[in-house]
RNA sequence: GGCGACGUAGCCAAGUGGUAAGGCAGGGGUCUGCAAAACCCUUAUUCAGCGGUUCGAAUCCGCUCGUCGCCUCCA
């Protein structure tokens, strides 16, 4: 199996350091506001990424961080004027259901940053007795950049080159402009923790170094996350890792997911131009965003726009209809199984490229059709069809949760429609058809009987 | 200005040296009382443009144009 990681900017072969075992660490959300659907995508990845992981035998510890204190919290908080840790709490559990709602497994375990804050004032304490850290006179406490040789190595950049652009300020405080605060100093009013430097809060970056050190070793095999974090966030992650424990590398397969845009832009919270996973959901399925986010590589950047949703969400339809055909009692097809499934393998093995593994899914639903048609027995391509997909997380579940007490009414519908049919009183026949279209429900006649099933969420 | 991606049919999107997967939409057909669904056929002599390397390039190299991301919080 082969991953692309960015530190070397190639495809590695995947080794995880201790065999058979993989610690993924994946940068969580900073809860503040609903989740959009760049965060879908972002999960969606890493959720795929995990599902395969297990498929291939691994055993995958998964640990997703909260950021669940920083300034975007306390000044939404103060807004709304509810303390800071009510309002991630809010927006966190707000979270875990979009994520239950997309069928992605949730993590083992989510670490908040305000329960790891001894972790992490220890992790400063080593820093500054290495001399890669240093107290500043208003109490907090910056990490040093010249301090460390190779510091701009995942971003490819380094500290000339970052000096020459034009928006640094320099603070008064930093020996160096690029230094970054591992511990800020508390603010009147604001949510603060002790420290042997005073009343602060940690800095983004200093929870993802402890939380992966404390979960997953000074090591991690995968760390996960958006194109948007590899600088600072996850360079800076490096740097105090690194000099922190004296272990390298801090993490093995570097993994960055595309972001997502609407329109020529971004999607993203501090820009506002976004569409939130609960929107998204009034319309689609699971099944039909997730087939949209892997029907594009994830390293590559992929627009939102209703077109390209709809797409996936026909496609999502015809999967789960191929996968639960009633199947004709024939002879069974003579399809070389195995050689389907090791496509998909290898297409998965090469970096997850899901738009090939999604290719071979829509190929297996035109056999199970065709063998349908053709009478033959289509039981274990359907069968194999429903594992491929459960190891993307497509759940294949009918579009829309069953109408219990809408189904004697339709049914009755169809059985007066039947014997009009019967009648040869079409007109009438149609009419109740089209009409039941309009309200949702999709009438399919077949010989000697009539299926039925309801339209996805409100298209 | 620095760093990094990307540009393949109407739309989305694989393919990274051997002659263009797949999905959606469109056209024609089979089936059907008509639909729907499904199936079959069909839709890029061509991969942003221009040069170069090669027996051979969408794939490698160079240049040009265009788009996006990061350099400030961000999945």
């Amino acid at each position: 199996m082969k991953i692309y990681s960015t530190l070397t900017r190639n495809k590695e072969e995947f080794k995880p350091l201790k065999e058979g075992q993989v610690g993924m660490y994946v940068c969580g959300v900073t809860p503040y506001m609903d989740a959009h659907v760049g965060h879908a995508m972002s999960y969606i990845t890493f959720d795929v990424i995990r599902r395969y992981l297990e498929h291939r035998g691994y055993e995958v510890k998964y640990i997703q961080n909260v950021t669940d204190v920083d300034d975007k919290i306390i000044d939404r908080a103060l807004s709304h004027g509810i303390p800071a840790s009510e309002l991630s709490e809010r927006y966190f559990e707000s979270f875990k259901q979009d994520m239950a709602s997309l069928n992605i497994r949730p993590a083992e375990f989510f670490p908040k940053a305000t329960c790891e804050i001894p972790e992490m004032i220890e992790m400063i304490r080593r820093l500054i007795e290495k001399n890669h850290a240093y107290a500043s006179k208003s109490g907090s406490v910056y990490f040093r950049v010249s301090s460390m040789e190779d510091y701009g190595k995942l971003s490819g950049r380094n500290l000339d080159d970052m000096m020459a652009g034009a928006r640094i300020e320099v603070g008064d405080e930093k020996e160096h402009p690029m230094d970054f605060a591992m511990w800020k100093a508390a603010k009147p009013g604001e949510p603060h923790w002790n420290s042997p430097w005073g009343a602060g809060r940690p800095g983004w970056h200093l929870e993802c170094s402890a939380m992966a050190l404390k979960y997953l070793g000074g090591s991690v095999d995968i760390h996960g996350g958006g194109q948007d974090l590899i600088f600072p966030h996850h360079e800076n992650e490096i740097a105090q890792s690194e000099c922190a424990t004296g272990v390298k590398p801090f993490v093995r397969y570097w993994v960055h997911n595309g972001l997502l845009k609407l329109g020529e832009e971004k999607m993203s919270k501090s820009l506002g131009n976004l569409v939130t996973i609960k929107e998204a959901l009034k319309t689609f399925t699971a099944d039909g965003i997730r087939l949209f986010v892997m029907s594009s590589h994830y390293r590559n950047p992929l627009t939102y726009s209703r077109e390209a949703m709809e797409a996936a969400q026909r496609g999502a339809e015809r999967l789960s209809k191929a996968a639960s055909l009633a199947s004709p009692e024939g002879s069974p097809s003579m399809l070389d199984l195995e050689a389907i499934e090791s496509d998909f393998i290898s297409a998965m093995d090469d970096d997850f490229d899901t738009p090939r593994a999604v290719s071979i899914l829509f190929d297996l639903a035109r056999q199970i059709n065709t063998g349908r048609d053709g009478g033959f027995d289509i039981t274990s391509l359907q069968q194999l069809l429903k594992k491929l997909c459960s190891i993307l997380g497509i759940t294949l579940s009918a579009t829309e949760e069953d109408p219990v007490e809408a189904r004697p009414f339709i049914e009755l519908l169809i059985d007066t429609r039947k014997r009009l049919r019967e009648q040869k009183q079409y007109q009438l026949a149609d009419e109740i058809r089209d009409k039941l279209s309009k309200l949702g429900v999709v009438l399919e006649d077949k010989p000697g009987s009539t299926g039925w099933h309801v339209k996805g969420p409100t298209r």
